[in-house]
DNA sequence: TAGAAACTTACACTCAGTGTAACTTTTTAG
DNA sequence: CTAAAAAGTTACACTGAGTGTAAGTTTCTA
């Protein structure tokens, strides 16, 4: 299951966080769309093929951590006990908005890597697409805790206004950063408004 | 306001939409990615580059309705009465849905339309983009009916699950036609679904 | 230690999209 | 009616993303 770490895998990973670092700096500095892949690459020490074989779209280069949340999600959602799924979905969102998770971005210091992302089209498009998958990703989970197929529309549904509400809610956080009010205080209050829609929504299924 | 006909403005326009039908006849025949921009221009027997002069994007080609649904919910949400402005919103799409109005594209000429998108991963990131629009313009009308600031989190969260909701209600119908069942009862049945956490979602707020 | 496997690179290509300057057509004014 | 100007079209040249291929180079395996 795990990779046999020879030198040759040691050096690829080191290699494409090596492009990913670069180009994560460039982006950031100067913005995505003023910064082409064959700068990266020469400011990387490596072909401009190179970076296409590591990372399919110029946009891959700075969005590295789906898997990281969609691990989250799942193991909320297994472990949930005796709870609903859509439950454990919503507590899960809580604690990561207090424990302030990294995910989340909602301290100082991601804020810069998310200006970089809302002042680029292309980033801010792939994000969205990002936002897509994750949706359909936790409607298929949930069908998958009630053992229902995955293309249940109530799953889907479901699932939709909870990535909807969450990605309202973040867009508030930010504007609450940006006017210094408390991000994580709109971020919550958004967040559990839209649950209660949810919430409603489901009212009926097993997902309640 | 409205354009004074003379004939170049009348051979623009003649222009603008030979290239628009002539782009789509092509992809739809043949996929989206397997038409150039430079063979539409040749088909429609007009420079490469004057058809960027029409068409900011190649997806622009395709897509050309954005503001007419724009004008239906305006519309609908001015002249609400004395309804609540997620109340008129409701009310037009139930209307859209049962009158079969093309926009929503549920009978089966345009189905060949919908493939063509969802075939292509441009056209579908590019119809998820004037959906967020739509969303964001929904979001705007809302609080300006209410007399509350367009940022308002309230009608942008409405507003993200109504959108939401008729996105999952239209994917569900598209299934129900590619499973020979009834695309309007399964458009109707989830958007109903939704707009009930939706209503529970506003309690309290104006915009109930 | 030699050959196989994996990776990198150079190179050549397609296509979207932009800028510019020359050219053509329509409009307008005298 | 006609000439200048305004608007539109075109050819051309360019940038940059992304792909395919074949030839090198490095690591692995036996």
């Amino acid at each position: 299951m795990s990779k046999p770490d020879g030198l040759r895998n040691q050096k690829k990973a080191e290699t494409r966080q090596a492009i990913s670092n670069v180009a994560t700096r460039l982006f950031v500095e100067r913005g995505f769309e003023n910064v082409s892949v064959a700068e990266v690459a020469r400011e990387a020490g490596v072909a401009r093929k190179t970076v296409f074989n590591y990372f399919l779209r110029k946009e891959d280069l700075i969005f590295d951590r789906e898997e990281e949340v969609r691990t989250l999600v799942r193991d909320a959602i297994v472990n949930r006990g005796s709870q609903s799924p859509v439950h454990a979905f919503q507590a899960l969102m809580r604690t990561l908005a207090v424990t302030g998770h990294p995910i989340f971005h909602m301290s100082a210091r991601p804020i810069q890597f998310w200006r970089t992302v809302v002042e680029s089209p292309a980033l801010t498009t792939y994000a969205r697409e990002l936002q897509v998958t994750l949706a359909n990703d936790l409607g298929e989970m949930l069908a998958d805790a009630v053992h229902r197929p995955h293309a249940d529309p109530d799953a889907r549904l479901a699932a939709a206004m909870l990535v909807s509400a969450l990605v309202v809610a973040y867009g508030d956080a930010l504007r609450a950063f940006r006017e210094q009010q408390d991000p994580e205080a709109a971020f919550i209050s958004v967040m559990e408004r839209g649950f209660v829609g949810v919430n409603a929504t489901v009212v009926g299924t097993p997902y309640a």
